[in-house]
DNA sequence: GACATAATTTAGCTAAACCTAAATTACCAC
DNA sequence: GTGGTAATTTAGGTTTAGCTAAATTATGTC
């Protein structure tokens, strides 16, 4: 019934960055990976990571020298935070005028801090949307996520005709820089085989090839076919 | 151009505090007064004054044993969090379905972490309301506060007609209370000479007279004439 | 003017979440 | 299996914002 803080922001970021960094499979994290990915040091990540593997439920499960998994808790917090975002930046982009470049700096303070009530009421007035702005798709309430199978534009082969699944949201140049090329979620495109280095040779349609840097490409994921 | 954030939500709080218990006349504030207005200790109250009064710039004037007042800066930053929090409760209530005694809560949360840019945009939404759902008016963008001339019902005389301008948010059953009653902003009431211990008699257009408690009757303001 | 009571401040402590610098442990090559 | 480098952890320190208990200052009464 009552919204007391089951976490911090500090320790939601945490539970988001080992989400993300152990992938599909479920790796361990390394203290390492996380210090970098949340620009901290690595002894500050070692602190945090005995103080989740000490709480009560425990966040995560932590072996010295070795990384940390997420926890059954700590797996559900988590994706409900990223519930949270996907569906702050759906809506900011959708009732707000946010363009796709500025909704994830919101979106990334705000889900921390709104109620159960305020996700339920912009889920219900969004019509609960399956995807984002960048099209990365919106855990469910139950902490379901659909099963998506995705792979990276570089190592796409030539001449394959692919939908684009979803691009990454962290940098919003790079985002301006998409749009502009058109470059956005269901765009289809084929990677032909002019690469040289440092960039991908990609044709939208029927103009003429674009060349797309590494950087860019790097942010860009397409649907791979049943498995 | 950035969101440096420039204070932190204790701080906030503090400045809105001090702000709302100095009233039109802007007195000093006793830190006993603080300290029951935010819940914490009076000892904690002289540690954060003394942390406000040191800042660069200034948040506070301080004089130890007698008081504080907000600074122009303190002043500024405590209108425009007050900005925030209506502009937010307006806007749960307009578009996202929130009953007027829900909207409290989480403006309350909120208020400390939208950008401007979300500012601008919710208000731009809504129109550039004036007023908030119970009826408090909207400091606008430069710091500019409506001037409104206040009169608590408990000391209105009767037989006078006047219009509800106002009513205290803070408690969600009262507000319910309200509602159920027909207290709302706008609602025009007499009160009636009929007087006891712990209430008031007040009638509402033609019906028969409602009884109404002193606590309920304590968020209510009316609007007095021009003066 | 002295004294009791109330208001306020000081002193010293705690918990988060970060930091730097100094150990320690793991891993890989030879 | 010994060494060297890289990864990780420990130890000790900082800041923010709270706490309790003890000291101090202010206020009001006789």
């Amino acid at each position: 019934m009552s919204d007391a803080p089951q976490s911090t922001e500090a320790v939601d970021d945490y539970l988001k960055a080992i989400l993300e960094l152990s992938g599909v499979d479920e790796d361990a994290v390394t203290s390492n990976a996380l210090a970098e990915h949340l620009g901290v040091r690595a002894a500050s990540v070692t602190g945090m990571l005995q103080k989740l593997a000490a709480r009560e439920p425990s966040f995560v499960h932590y072996q010295k020298h070795y990384g940390v998994r997420l926890s059954v808790v700590g797996r559900r917090r988590a994706l409900e935070v990223i519930r949270h975002h996907r569906l702050l930046e759906r809506f900011l982009h959708d009732f707000l005028d946010y363009s796709w470049d500025e909704v994830h700096e919101e979106a990334e303070r705000l889900e921390h801090y709104i109620s159960e009530r305020l996700e339920d009421r912009i889920a219900a007035k969004l019509g609960d949307p399956a995807l984002d702005p960048h099209g990365h798709s919106i855990p469910e309430k139950d902490g379901a996520v659909a099963e998506r199978h995705e792979v990276a534009l570089a190592s796409w082969p030539c001449d394959v005709p692919a939908a684009i699944s979803s691009v990454s949201d962290r940098n919003p140049a790079e985002l301006r820089e998409m749009k502009r090329l058109g470059l956005l979620p269901g765009t289809v495109l084929v990677v032909e085989p002019g690469t040289r280095a440092g960039s991908i040779l990609v044709r939208i349609g029927s103009d003429s090839p674009t060349r797309v840097s590494s950087e860019l490409a790097a942010g860009i994921m397409l649907a791979g076919g049943p498995r």
